[in-house]
DNA sequence: TCAAATTTAGAACATTTGTTCTAAATTTAG
DNA sequence: CTAAATTTAGAACAAATGTTCTAAATTTGA
């Protein structure tokens, strides 16, 4: 392994466990037993860390939508999107827990995750109609309350990490189950009948 | 007013304003004349202020959850509630957008807010079992999916804030009208009829 | 093979941060 | 009024942090 992906390996690891607050680029370096002079040689400044590691997670939510475009339409596919969802969130989780802190910090970032969020705007709407013609959603619903049905579909898989770390604490399958419930749940208003 | 009030309104100003990234002792205290050393005289560690502030906002919790006890059942009601709820977020928006990192910091906080979650998860299962009763909310509802979507209130009210400021980044009445928007759309389905 | 390029360790540096210390100023109480 | 308590400013300190510099080691490529 290339020392640069050790690196963002080892950031990673360390953000998530310890938080963006504690982790410095010393013990990133200390923990592959890199020295620090040699981090900085590869990256220079301490963002430069981070955004790579926000770009790892924005080019894996772009294969998890290209997934999502080829697959069928039924709630299982649902299910399917929220487990790898579930994983992306999970395995990042720093981010999503210092997001708005993060995004200030690197103003790239926000710009970025303001992209990747129309982009997946338009493709649940576009998901939601398809559920509709197949009879399985409602077709009584406004365009406004389907774009506020989205948008809550967004807070939820993005801050339910959050939301959890403060709460009950899964982990795990535990975690995963609670994350698909919750989601679940928003659609099951919505839904005409069960397959 | 008392140095320690000032001291507490600089600092939620900058928390706010800048982020705790980056916002120190030494700036809180400059930004309202006042050296360094004083300011550790009336908190002697950092996380006293951030405490402290946590605090305040937890009391103004309970004082809304005590008006939300004697309000009567309607859906002003919920409206009503809701612009209040936002005016606390707002007010204390730097707790709630680094909540997880400070409450790792802080393991009181965690404990309180546990408790917090607790109270307001009774009384909004409450709330809705009245809404049923006053047959306004649909009183088909398994009370495991009340559990739900209970959460869904909780993190949408408690990270809305960090999703526009991802986003959109509303402000002033745009902001609430969005808030409101989302909280009550929330509701919708679950809804009987419209009075 | 051997010179050029890359990678590395470790020292060095300036800055910042939280906190403490000290001594003076101010307020409070009897 | 005055002695005690509180509050204040400012210096001081140790630790940490991001980053740079230097020189050696290693790898690469012709």
């Amino acid at each position: 392994m290339k020392t640069k992906e050790k690196i963002l390996n080892a950031a990673l690891q360390l953000y998530n466990e310890q938080g963006i607050r504690s982790v410095t680029t010393r013990h990133i370096a200390a923990s592959i037993g890199l020295s620090g002079g040699n981090l900085h040689y590869h990256f220079k400044h301490t963002e430069d860390i981070i955004r790579a590691l926000f770009n790892e997670l924005a080019s894996a939510y772009d294969d998890l939508m290209l997934n999502a475009q080829q697959a069928s339409i039924n709630l299982a596919t649902i299910d399917a999107l929220a487990a790898i969802s579930f994983q992306l969130v999970n395995k990042y989780r720093f981010i999503f827990i210092n997001f708005v802190e993060i995004a200030n910090w690197i103003p790239e970032i926000k710009a970025s995750y303001g992209q990747l969020i129309q982009k997946r705007e338009q493709q649940f709407v576009s998901f939601f109609d398809a559920l509709a013609q197949h009879g399985i959603f409602r077709d009584d619903i406004p365009t406004s309350n389907k774009l506020g049905l989205v948008k809550q579909f967004f807070i939820i898989s993005d801050f339910w990490l959050s939301h959890n770390e403060l709460t009950r604490q899964y982990r795990g399958e535990d975690a995963l189950n609670d994350y698909k419930k919750t989601i679940n749940l928003l659609l099951w208003p919505y839904i005409k009948r069960f397959e």
